[in-house]
Parts: C-alpha cells; structure tokens; sequence
DNA sequence: CTGCCCATGTAAATGGTTACATGATTGA
DNA sequence: TCAATCATGTAACCATTTACATGGGCAG
C-alpha cells in the first residue's frame, strides 16, 4: 500500500508524466521498488480522482502530447502525513535466499551454478549504482539533507549487492568444500 | 508464484499440518518470507487438488483433528523442477528506505526518530536469528549439504541485519552533523 | 466465565503481473 | 521498411492482506 505515497513523494520533487516515471522504474532507477506502466497509470488516475495530483496537458511536436502532474496542497499533506508514520512491515521477501534453503536436492555443483547466477544480477545492480549517472542525479537534491538522504540510500544499495556478493562467495566455497570431500 | 513451491520444499522436508506452517510463519521462522494462514490454506487446496500434496486425517484428544499433509511423487517432480530454474525477479521492496528517500521535508530530528526505530526492528530480528532455538533447528538438517545451506541463509540473515544496523547509525551520525551546524 | 490457543475456513479488497492494444514519429 | 521510442490505456489473472467466522478445550 505504499506506490500511490511513492509516487506523490516524486510529484513532490518534482512535476512529471507517467512516462517519466514509467522509464524511471525501467531503468531501475529506485533499487528498492519496483512497478510496471499498468500500475503507474491506474494509480495516476486514482490520485487525481482524489485530487492529490493535478495534471496539465502538454502538447510537443515529434511526439505525442503528455500530462504532466504536479502535487496539490492535499497530496502534499497526505504525503507528509504518511512520512510521520512509523514503517512497519518492513520484511524482505528474497526468492533466491528461499529457494536456496530448500536446495539440498540438488547437486552442490549446481547450487554452485545458481549462487554464481545470482551474484552476475548483484554485480549488475552494483554496476549501475556506482555509475556516474547514478551519481548524477544526487546533484538534484534541494537541500543538504535531501542530499544525505539519496546519498544514505544509493549507499544502502551498494552495501547489500557488495555483502551479498561476498556472502555468495563464501557459501560458494562451503559447497566446493563439500563437493572435494565426496 | 512461489508460495507453493515454498510449501513443497517444506513438505519434502517433513510432513506437516497447515496449523504448522501458520506457527511457523507467525514466529517469523523464515527470516525472507511471509504468508498468512489464509493464504496457506488456500495454497494447500490447490496443491491437494493437483495431487502434488497428500493429506492424512490427524486425530487428537484435548486438540481438534488436523491434516498432515505429505509431498507425493508428482509433487516433488514439480519442486525439483523449480528448484531447477534460474532465480530470476530478485529485485526486493524495502518500506523503510523509499519513505527515507523522500522525507527531506521531515526535521532531521525526525528522521533520526525513524531510523532508531528501523534499528529495533532488525535488532529484534537479530536477537531471534541468533537465538538457541533458531541454531537448534540446523539439527535438523538431513545432510551435510542441506546444513551448509541452512546455515548459510541464517547467516545471510545475520549479515543483512548487522550491516543495515550499522548503515543506519552511519546515517543517523549524518543527519545529526547536519543538525548541529544549523 | 472470560479469554486465549488449537485448527480451519470464507469474503472482500488491495496490490501487482502479463498480455493485448493503439497510433504517431524517428533512426538504421 | 522495419523496429524502436513515445505515451497511454484495458482485461484478465495471480498474490496478498484484512476482516469476519466457528467451535471445542483449557487456564486463570
């Protein structure tokens, strides 16, 4: 329940289309969130219903017209309201970690295979967050505390992919361990 | 999609009732993962009805009756299969860190409040990952390798809520710097 | 006799993915 | 001329949460 305050916390930084933020979720841009167009524009729709958001049309030559959608007074107090509130259910779910658990049916060198598939999408993640487009866009940042708060998470971001990396790494040599003693 | 797989897994590691994996779920034994009881029983319908689960009437005195359920052939055919497959869709949703993405508008004051009460909540989680009865569980473990994989995802657990625990008071140190020269 | 634990369910709502669809424009 | 990008949508499905419900047993 947290994608419609999501999105009013982006409209707040700045105004922008649902392509925009569609393309944003593309390129990963949020390495803790996630959404697809169908859910950005249905929620869209429900927050101006709700009159959080304004939308303005705006006409471009070359490509279609967009609406733009900026932040009302009410949005803006739901926001700040929801920001206040504790985060509670903060629990992961982690695919890859479960499936792992349950693995012990399968070769060790297989396992092997699937920890080294796992830390290639880490890497790639990493990859992205250590860009320089990456940290391009801290520039954006409004104040000095706003600039903390997106340096804090990108560094969260690159924290995890690198420990989880390592962790991956070393489970990997617990069952090559294994596999030599057979 | 991962529910019944999950379940499967469970299954193949022992017998069980729904009851059991509600309680098992409640005392938030997977440290990745989380169903409610009515997700899990209806998951269990479906598996029973694809004949890939089997269930046995439990009668008891003092308690009411209950369905151990069993993994047949079909079923483990099938967990094996996806025990098989490449992981992919790893991407995790994190609560906590979005809003903190956004809260520049909150005093720095409050966000340090908020980040103090993301580090309770990983350090509860990490109290029970390092409790006696979560390592008496590895006991339990049917081979060597399935204890190195269990104990890995403990571990990744473990490593996960120390960094993020320390992370956060590198974040809050920030913050409070900011709010000393203001 | 009140309230919690056992054990299991239904109904309704929200959240999220996948597939299908459109129609103009631009670059290879 | 083919594919990709821009820009937005619907329909159907699957996943998950919240609320409501039952009925016996047991402890305080």
């Amino acid at each position: 329940m947290s994608l419609p305050h999501f999105l009013l916390g982006l409209f707040e930084i700045s105004p922008m289309s649902g392509y925009d933020i569609v393309k944003a979720f593309d390129y990963s841009m949020f390495f803790y969130w996630h959404a697809t167009h169908t859910q950005i524009y249905k929620t869209l729709k429900k927050l101006e219903h709700e009159q959080k958001i304004d939308g303005q049309l705006l006409e471009q030559d070359g490509n279609p017209s967009k609406t733009i959608f900026s932040i009302t007074k009410t949005g803006k107090e739901s926001l700040i309201k929801w920001l206040r509130e504790e985060s509670k259910n903060n629990s992961l779910k982690n695919r890859f970690i479960i499936k792992l658990a349950l693995s012990a049916e399968l070769k060790a060198s297989e396992i092997i295979r699937h920890l080294e598939q796992y830390k290639m999408q880490l890497k790639n993640e990493l990859c992205y967050l250590q860009s320089d487009e990456k940290a391009g866009f801290l520039q954006f940042a409004r104040s000095a505390k706003e600039k903390i708060l997106w340096e804090s998470t990108v560094e969260n971001g690159i924290l995890y992919c690198t420990h989880e990396i390592e962790w991956a790494n070393a489970t990997q040599i617990k069952l090559s361990e294994l596999l030599e003693k057979e």
